[in-house]
DNA sequence: TCGTTATCTTGACACCGTGTCAAGCGTGAA
DNA sequence: TTCACGCTTGACACGGTGTCAAGATAACGA
């Protein structure tokens, strides 16, 4: 591809990120998506075969640019169970607020859509493995809750770290992102750590 | 409206519960549901003016069909905060899997459609005020987390109730439905109770 | 018994959003 | 100058929703 061509390429991942940042107010149809682009609705199918396709470019797109593979690395550098939870749950919590636009669009296509549904599953399958990577963690330090199984552990904070709760928390009830991250951390540790406080 | 046409219209919903409860991979168009139904795809339209009713009236139905407000109200009833917060846990927690279907199928439209938004909004709002009414009688025995706002705590407990935390549990992590119950339990008490255990 | 009315059927159609196709246009590089 | 590439323009098919008009059928009352 040309550098034009790639130029147009982002133009559009641009214009489809923002769109979606807007909420579920604003429509994202293609051609929405096109016109905010400032290209025709046919360019976008020259570079994305179709509407799935051109969401999941969009959150590679949002992933690389907000680097969020390596924050999401350096959180699972921190050493100590418990603190190692706290880390993630603060790189994954904090990094919600900015893929949520385009996740939600993706969900709402996985309801339909086969690729869509293969595409998010992926994706929270990948947080999921980060969530067992700090329940292994406090399972070495011996502080796992007595008597809870380690995948239930990691059902438990994965469910707790759903974009949904997100949603739930701060979108529909108001809260702030930092009370959101710090309650969702208590709640965490109240779930799986042994003694917590 | 009269006994035969009453009679088409319950049909008309049986028939939608009964596909949506099929799960995501049964479709359930118009046409699905008139064929389902026995019936043309143009009789549902004399029963329900577009799909988002029939939808919202498949969720009433399910509702008396199943009495669900007579659960709720009698989980009310218990005595002692934190025991009746255990109670419409129970109650609404038992219930999500009756209406996981219709409520799923709602969910969907509400990301396009203006009136499913504000009916699945209504439904919620309704079961936070179960939750807002436990939270009132723990607060009453003085057995709210000290510091936690009234408000807050309601909100963490309607968001672990919410039905996408039990998808998350129960569809794709494949908990029993008796452990979702025990562990919404166990994760509310932690979230609000003073010396939960 | 006949006509009326309510209920449902049949088949056609408009609308919208997605995705496809073909022809043409402009620009930059060989 | 010519060619190739990236994009535009305009047309179209398809599927799902919702509408409309013309009948068929059966129950009901006079």
């Amino acid at each position: 591809m040309s550098k034009a061509g790639e130029e147009t390429r982002t133009r559009i991942l641009k214009a489809c990120w923002a769109l979606l940042e807007q909420g579920p107010e604003t429509q994202a149809r293609m051609s929405d998506i096109a016109r905010a682009a400032g290209v025709s609705r046919q360019a976008v199918y020259l570079h994305f075969p179709n509407r799935t396709e051109l969401l999941i470019a969009t959150t590679r797109f949002i992933d690389e640019a907000s680097g969020i593979d390596d924050r999401l690395a350096a959180s699972r550098a921190t050493t100590g169970g418990p603190a190692r939870l706290d880390a993630y749950i603060e790189a994954w919590g904090n990094y919600i607020p900015v893929i949520h636009g385009v996740g939600s669009a993706l969900m709402t296509m996985a309801a339909t859509d086969e690729a869509a549904r293969t595409a998010w599953d992926d994706r929270t399958a990948a947080m999921r493995h980060g969530c067992d990577a700090a329940i292994q963690a406090i399972a070495r330090d011996g502080r796992l809750r007595l008597g809870l199984d380690p995948v239930r552990a990691t059902d438990l904070v994965w469910t707790l770290l759903s974009v949904r709760n997100w949603e739930h928390l701060v979108s529909d009830c108001g809260w702030a992102q930092d009370d959101y991250v710090a309650e969702i951390k208590r709640l965490a540790r109240a779930a799986v750590v042994a003694n917590a406080g």
